[in-house]
DNA sequence: GAGAAATGCCTGCGTAGCGCAACTATTAAT
DNA sequence: ATTAATAGTTGCGCTACGCAGGCATTTCTC
């Protein structure tokens, strides 16, 4: 076996514990804040967009059906993180704008943990950076292509 | 500004949408094989350790409470993914065996989706698999740590 | 070695997120 | 002008989850 296949045998399991690091991560964040996973999901989408996004586009963000978008909405509403706006232009869109309170209570929990996870990549040098910057724009996108294929063939099942 | 620094800056935001990916993806998964969410997860954490594993175990893996943890070991049996099996050494506990019909469900599906994932690591070198296969397990450790010091902080909120 | 404390798992109950389907309002198509 | 499509909301049923309490078993303490 070849120092590469050696790799890439190691690389599989510690990759799908990192996978679940995630999402035990996203869980704990959420738990912390007093809010549900999704929610907090929400947010990071939101905020990694430019601008006020519809609620039809949130839906799309989460994976949600419509109908729970709304409600995800509601809730963030209620809680007096996002606002709520018909779009002049098109009045059956809603748009939704996050608010700075929002910012700063993520800014807050993530402040810290950002602290933690820059100490860690400065051991590395700037090509190792580089080519991690890369492999996640990489990843990403085979994540979506991914999610179109397992959602497409479940939707063949049913013709 | 330096270059490191603007690798630093485009960083942070496509690890967040990294970590968005992952979780989407996760819950893609999940509804391909018609299955929740954490009944996915608590599968891939089994099958990353070695041999059966207590319900206590699975709860702390998991992060849910105890009841919780039952709950989901009943709907896996249910499902014929594993079998609960009572510790004769210590006969409160209960062990838990993945079913081989629960690898070849997982195998089928991560076959596929392995074989892409394998596609776009081969355009890297070994020095970078090298690279990436440390960054994954300090950013496993890493998040271990993040999540218990949250929890902890949590804990602090109630004296 | 007997009673107390701790451990491991399970069960009843209330809460709440989610999908589904039906509904309203607005815009686009014919 | 009528019909169709789109965007969002709401009622309903299902189910995962946490919490609190309970049972069986083991370990601690005297």
């Amino acid at each position: 076996m070849t120092t590469r296949d050696a790799l890439m045998a190691q690389l599989w399991p510690v990759s799908r514990r990192y996978l679940a690091s995630y999402v035990l991560f996203n869980q704990a964040v959420a738990d912390h804040l007093g809010m549900h996973p999704t929610d907090v999901q929400c947010l990071n989408l939101l905020t990694l967009e430019d601008g006020p996004v519809t609620t039809g586009r949130i839906a799309e963000l989460t994976g949600l059906t419509s109908g729970s978008a709304t409600r995800l909405v509601d809730r963030l509403e209620k809680a007096g993180l996002v606002a709520r706006q018909r779009d002049d232009a098109d009045r059956r869109r809603v748009l939704v704008a996050v608010l700075p309170e929002a910012l700063e209570r993520f800014g807050e929990v993530w402040r810290s943990l950002g602290a933690d996870w820059a100490a860690v990549l400065d051991e590395d040098s700037e090509a190792e950076l580089a080519f991690l910057l890369r492999h996640m724009n990489r990843t990403v996108e085979l994540s979506h292509r991914q999610i179109a294929r397992l959602a497409g063939e479940d939707s063949q099942r049913l013709p």
